[in-house]
DNA sequence: TTAAAAAGTTTCCGCGCGTAAAATTTTGGT
DNA sequence: ACCAAAATTTTACGCGCGGAAACTTTTTAA
């Protein structure tokens, strides 16, 4: 063995030698220098480089733990000296699975999404996977395109955010049922499998009990045709606080499409105040960027928002957006729970890879209070 | 030659059949219709399926107007037939250059950004290219790593949005000088093909003007050690516009790191209030989200924004924030160019791979005045 | 009509890596 | 020191495609 591999024995040990007298020796010729850094141009290269069998390096990539620790340790040491990295192509040309995992959010332009899409990426990051980041924009269009060039990226799994109402239903049960899929900020049945996100139902009690006790009850500000089918739960989570509270609800519903929900909130509540006004003086929105365009609204017709005596009217809003921190005067809101949100996408979606079974379709997580002065 | 392929000849033809007849033969055989789906594995099944050889298919995906129009047309409708998508990684792994551009921004979290990158990313799409995003998070690791990992997707370009003072340069440098790079937003000098961004400087010119035209003229208000270096450009435009006029500029800098300026504006909008006071009753912000935490502040401490008899503080910012219309007052700010920015990102680089010469390493786009009730 | 140019076909090789099978070496327990 | 088990090495093939070379067919221009 040591006769047929002679060469590339000498190659390894001349490489060790050097590098250790590489600290103490001035070398003076440029070229002896170049002669020595081997380029690396594969792993092939890189088994004889390291005195390892390219087989043993390949296992090794997949799977460091595969490996001897002996072993391990003498390909992490020839990994710093040569820094060679495996051709991500080849490797996902041959891997029955890559370790791409598809991230889509139904809009990067709202803050929450960009949250949680912060969230999520670094867990993939951490947990050795190759996160990749799309934006729907809004669109259904968009998001079957996305969906479509996913195919051919092999993922390993997709963590979606659907539209909601508008999403291709039948597209998004079709490619879950090639990649692990696991859904959240938004429900869709039969679909995916887990879904993990806020209790909307909960946000609703919560809110309405809290403005109760401290006021007027309050009416429900909405889109009309909303988009995103957590609109629904809070409607209804809204409804059924009210009534166990023994009060009429109020649902006040605007017209307005797509995503730009400050407009459609500040557009719908001037048309209400210019005409008959909110049937109360306590108005609970059903997100917190409608709420932003009411604010918005009341202020443009002056009237004060706030809970203080001087004040014509409450308004409070849901997700705890980042930006609610920052209305004039901020934003009274529920807050949606990011980090457990990504935390079971990520984990359900992993957990399942590595073989886990799934114990919970759906889990919902509770949301906070969080008092500010705006109601 | 027929007698050679006559089994394929013969396999496309009773495909073609097929395919006209299915509409109105019922098919009682499930087995009949399988046996005509021929499985299309890779590019070699497809040629034979679609009767034109295989090199010449791998030169229509390469670039559809290589191949003679009647051929293309051919290639064409089997592929409606057949549904053939050619394997990407194999692709990517044996091209020179591959169709990948990254897309990378400082902070999806602003606003600014995702509506930055939602321009771009379209616009690579329909240039035929496939576009990745990242987002640094504001860190400068994460940065560096991003551009660490796009090594190994040898992209045929990359369109980056440094973080600015705390990117790693030499890194972002070296990177440009392997991979073609077009920087926008943020100016690092001597980096990249070219550079596209808004004219910091003129925006301070314009601003001041109004601001001086239509009552006391403005301090400005910035972060102490802002990352982004418009921010530098901005506040000379700011002085130059003041000494242009005769008026003494008043810097008000404020300290935080990171990137949440709307906390920030607002912590340090409290803070001078709460002190001195600022030293005009005309605050320019350096940026829209600082502007929006000063308002807050000003809101908190119950002193009324606008240019009215009854307010106390004018404040305008810069950027043209997506939120900025619905601040209570909404705010008076210059509008960045979002397409003008986009379009030319994009079209330098492409002009570039398409071997078009580079006419100008920085090119600056003006802003325009969006007049609101805050100043 | 004819010759040159352009496009397409055959045939081959290579890219960088996954992975299987058989042979060999190393390891850990006795 | 010995042996079975585990790990590694050798050897060899395949993945799906890019692309070169030599040849044949079609198109274009004269």
């Amino acid at each position: 063995m040591f006769r047929e591999n002679y060469k590339s024995v000498l190659d390894f040990v001349a490489r060790q030698v050097f590098d250790k007298l590489r600290k103490f020796v001035s070398i003076t010729e440029p070229k002896a220098i170049e002669a020595m850094e081997t380029k690396i141009r594969n792993m092939e290269d890189f088994a004889k480089a390291s005195g390892i069998s390219r087989p043993t390096i390949s296992k090794y990539f997949n799977d460091p733990n595969a490996v001897r620790n002996t072993t391990r340790e003498r390909i992490e040491q020839a990994l710093e000296t040569y820094d060679y990295r495996p051709n991500i192509f080849a490797m996902n040309q041959n891997r029955k699975l890559t370790r791409n995992i598809g991230v889509v959010v139904p809009s990067l332009a709202d803050p929450f999404f960009a949250e949680i899409a912060r969230n999520v990426e670094r867990r993939c990051i951490d947990a050795g996977y190759q996160p990749t980041l799309y934006s729907a924009h809004g669109n259904r269009d968009q998001e079957v395109e996305i969906l479509d060039s996913l195919r051919s990226l092999k993922p390993a799994g997709l963590l979606i955010a659907p539209l909601g109402r508008s999403s291709d239903k039948a597209m998004i049960e079709k490619f879950s049922r090639k990649v692990p899929t696991v859904l959240f900020d938004s429900y869709l049945p039969d679909i995916g499998l887990s879904f993990g996100g806020s209790d909307n139902f909960q946000f609703g009690r919560l809110i309405v009990d809290y403005l109760c006790r401290t006021g007027t009850p309050p009416c429900f500000f909405e889109m009309q045709n909303p988009s995103n089918p957590n609109a629904n739960k809070r409607r209804q989570g809204y409804i059924a606080a009210m009534e166990a509270l023994g009060h009429a609800p109020q649902v006040v519903s605007v017209t307005g499409e797509g995503w730009n929900f400050e407009e459609i909130g500040r557009n719908g509540g001037l048309e209400i105040i210019d005409s008959d006004g909110f049937p109360s003086d306590t108005v609970l929105c059903s997100n917190d960027r409608l709420a932003i365009g009411l604010i918005s609204a009341c202020f443009a017709r002056k009237m004060p928002v706030g809970f203080e005596e001087d004040s014509a009217i409450r308004i409070a809003g849901m997700d705890d957006h980042p930006f609610s921190r920052f209305t004039c005067p901020p934003l009274t809101t529920i807050s949606q729970d990011y980090e457990a949100i990504s935390k079971h996408a990520v984990e359900t979606l992993f957990g399942n890879l590595e073989g886990d079974e799934i114990t919970d379709k759906v889990v919902l997580f509770e949301g906070n209070l969080i008092m500010r002065k705006s109601a």
